[in-house]
DNA sequence: TATTGTTATACTCTATAACTATA
DNA sequence: TATAGTTATAGAGTATAACAATA
């Protein structure tokens, strides 16, 4: 308690509890990172959404929209918008799957491989960049910590 | 959904790639921590920008719109629905300032302390269970190194 | 009855630009 | 000229509800 002022320990706690919240700090995180990756696929006009959407059809070809949907966290409705952007620029397409007429498998087209390889390679530098003031070991804990929020809410 | 396809180099660096980018994995996690941070601010209709406003105004009494929309690293434009809500609700109030009547003090009211408080209490508890995998050391290094992010990110 | 993809709709968060009143 | 607060507006991103086709 070393301040000019009368401090009670309510307003101790008080101080530092906010700016300790893990949610917090997660999200001004990611702000920071967010903007950083926007900045990188500015000329490959490829929003987080729609590049995350590409990634999986890329390294996932043949899944359906409602196993992507599920894949990225996100409603089914909210993924339509997304294909048809991914479709319209000739980076995947829509494909009947024999068997059952209600499904479309999602197949990545040769301009959609090239721009996710350019695209993946250009995200890695500009991230290690922006994270150089952290060494191998310890991007690999954050991403062992990340892991483990991950897999909580998945229980929950 | 069967796949039986040859797999190159390539394909697997692919694989990975994309799932070990930090801002991706920032995301996800950020995406649990604020569900679980939104239901257990239900009671308390708090979402987590009001909040958030709501922390620093406690914390820091007196600041102006301009220094709290900086502290929250949003526009000042954007505060203002903020600010409007908290007042409305008796959280806090829009102080003159003798000296420069441009600016305007915002200082917590009583309602506003105890349902901060109360909400910080249980904000606290619900991160405690939700982040129950991560012991005690692992939350410090993820503050710590989440802090890291943000240090990179305000040089930028 | 249940599921897939789709549309319509609305809400939250945020940014940009322009205005006003002060400085 | 510059700054604080404000308004108007628009754009992402996401969710919910309902629908048609199909299972």
């Amino acid at each position: 308690m070393a301040q000019a002022e009368i401090t009670t320990d309510e307003e101790e706690r008080r101080d530092s509890a906010f700016e300790s919240l893990i949610g917090y700090n997660l999200k001004r995180a990611y702000v920071i990172v967010e903007a950083d990756f926007k900045r990188s696929m500015k000329q490959f006009d490829l929003s987080p959404r729609v590049f995350a959407a590409l990634s999986f059809v890329v390294t996932s070809p043949g899944l359906t929209q409602s196993d992507l949907a599920r894949r990225l966290g996100i409603e089914r409705s909210g993924l339509v918008a997304i294909i048809d952007e991914l479709e319209a620029r000739e980076f995947m397409k829509r494909e009947p799957v024999p068997g059952d007429r209600r499904v479309q498998a999602l197949r990545p087209l040769p301009a959609g491989l090239e721009i996710y390889n350019a695209a993946m390679v250009r995200a890695q530098s500009h991230e290690d960049i922006l994270l150089g003031g952290l060494d191998a070991a310890e991007k690999q804990t954050l991403l062992t910590l990340l892991g483990k929020i991950r897999a909580s809410g998945e229980t929950t």
